[in-house]
DNA sequence: TAGAGCCTGGACAACGTTGTCAGGCTCGGG
DNA sequence: CCCGAGCCTGACAACGTTGTCCAGGCTCTA
């Protein structure tokens, strides 16, 4: 029985490559290339016909067999924690446009904080052999990265360091960032002060818990374990942990919220109360401005650093970079109301 | 001058391939892939030393030769407006979730609500053959897509159907949502509302606008140019309309905004007014109810939308679904004050 | 003990593109 | 009239993987 040949252009399911165009403009496999790139040396009627072919048959150049030839896929891997949350949104959007200013598309991942998701994740990006990678870390043990770093992928770690590798870094001053938010409510005249983050084998969490302290600590106020709560991030415990906080034996006067997912559920809980306890939130919250009283927080530009990540790792493509280095950005403390709330004793 | 070969499996910027495991192992080429697909046919002890050798050199199997060959790529392409627009992070996230479940990966782009950028991003991911495309169109026209279509990308639309192609489609019933939010403020007293929506070429703001009149007329409310502000978008100029609805001629008691970011500069406005207007918001905005008053708003679903159309997607591409569907998915009122406010006349 | 059948392993082609190189053509100058 | 230079064009190999097919060695049965 004759076999009917497998491919043909119109047949359903495949797609015309360049030596069918050739076929059909009558010319050489190697002239469709130079045509489809735009390379010199064909002369305007063989491309117009060249054209002519790729138009009808619908011709779209297989850029996986360009990738294998080339060795360079103009694409980017980003892997981040959630990109529902809205800190993740415009860090990934930024990150995007200079990706697109560099002609590379992006390729997004969330490892939904679970560090054997993230290595899944990442290698299966090396795998289609990205160009760099942005890595929001979720775990703390980086070294499966190493023959990839060996191989010449950029990588840029955000928001927390590389754990046993030596790689850029871009992060926001967490530490300055956390102790400056909670000095601002010492410096509203706050001495119980709650703190609700993040377990601390977040780099993030623990560098914000270490600017509570050692705000706490430089105006010699001694802290009880029962303002501080680690490691609760579902809303149901963290409004637990903020009720217990505001009503326990010795209840606090103002909370500083680790998180923007934190603060919210602590608006919550504060609205419920009686008496009115200030907050400060670290990351900025939407319409922050709008809610009764304003709320203050330690904002940090997650674009700016989706930005500055981002070129960072074009330039380590570039060959303009080499040495990996620790970048931090400062945040900004923007009062608006909540942080200004006296205590009430 | 003899060459020195360009490849070795140490130098810096190349990557060992099965080849060289294979080398390493003394073993076939074959065997390594079956080793590394997990195929059968090899005797544990092959194994081991095939393992060895991959672990020894950092192998990682090169992704653009596999999809050369295999022809499926195991990605599909998400074109959206904007990632940092709050709408849009969950709909990824759930698009994405799906797309794991599928073993595929997720290659985002955001077309500033560009058409020739929209075009731009679907035909290069096409040309790294995703496997398949959830587009929110920019554009009216996708007959550039006609040769994709047919060679069997599989193609869900979302937010707004496919311009003068017959393809998928998933939105929210805006036209309805948009009558009930309208009719919702009729209901409540007011007569004279105005509407703040984007440019009516945007199909969601052309239904959403429709919901308007039609709500309106069904209670035989004439309605006056000067209550309605269409194409606006940038928060100086919803600004602007917001307020000469306002302070006009004839001026309105109650607004409905036509999405979220104007939902957002509407109650910036309404905020400074000395009298209470009315408002409905299209899209649900986070701590809308922690707002005073609470912010009514006609939600969508975003997760929701996104998972329905990516199971779509990889319906298709199982072959379970052939004939392109229109899905609309019901919105819902979510009262929570701004809405319930009587008209102050 | 021979033959059939199974299991393991490897040689080879193919996927669609691009880099290299050489051949053919035209044109101008000697 | 011939030759070299310069321009277009196309044949061919290579990128790294997987599917096909076959060889060789083994076990099992008649």
């Amino acid at each position: 029985m004759p076999q009917t040949p497998l491919r043909s252009a119109t047949r359903y399911g495949t797609r015309p490559t360049m030596k069918d165009v050739a076929a059909r403009a009558g010319v050489g496999l190697k002239t469709v290339s130079r045509v489809v790139n735009g390379e010199p040396g064909v002369t305007p009627e063989t491309e117009r016909r060249v054209q002519e072919a790729i138009d009808a048959l619908g011709f779209r150049r297989n850029d996986s067999a360009r990738v294998l030839r080339k060795g360079r896929t103009a694409s980017i891997g980003l892997v981040l924690e959630d990109l529902a949350d809205p800190f993740y949104g415009p860090l990934s959007r930024s990150v995007e446009e200079v990706a697109r200013a560099h002609g590379a598309l992006l390729i997004n991942g969330s490892s939904a904080e679970d560090p054997e998701r993230e290595q899944e994740l990442v290698l299966a990006l090396c795998a289609r052999r990205v160009d760099g990678l942005v890595v929001i870390p979720a775990g703390d043990d980086h070294r499966y990265l190493e023959p990839e770093l060996k191989a010449g992928v950029a990588t840029v770690f955000v928001d927390r360091p590389a754990g046993h590798i030596d790689a850029d870094v871009v992060l926001s001053d967490n530490f300055g960032g956390a102790r400056d938010g909670v000095a601002h409510l010492i410096a509203h005249g706050h001495r119980r002060i709650g703190f609700i983050g993040d377990m601390p084998r977040i780099h993030t969490a623990a560098e914000r818990l270490r600017g509570y302290r050692v705000a706490m600590e430089d105006a010699g106020i001694p802290v009880t374990d029962s303002w501080m709560s680690l490691g609760v991030t579902d809303p149901e415990r963290v409004r637990r942990a903020a009720e217990e906080m505001l009503t326990g034996p010795d209840p606090v006067t103002a909370i500083f919220a680790g998180n923007n997912r934190v603060t919210v559920t602590v608006i919550r809980v504060l609205a419920e109360q009686a008496r009115r306890v200030a907050l400060v939130g670290f990351d900025d919250i939407e319409l922050a401005d709008l809610l009764q009283p304003g709320v203050t927080v330690v904002a940090q530009d997650a674009s700016d650093i989706g930005r500055t990540a981002a070129e960072r790792l074009f330039r380590q493509l570039d060959g303009t970079l080499v040495t990996p280095e620790r970048i931090e950005l400062p945040t900004r403390l923007i009062t608006r109301g909540s942080g200004e709330i006296p205590p009430a004793d």
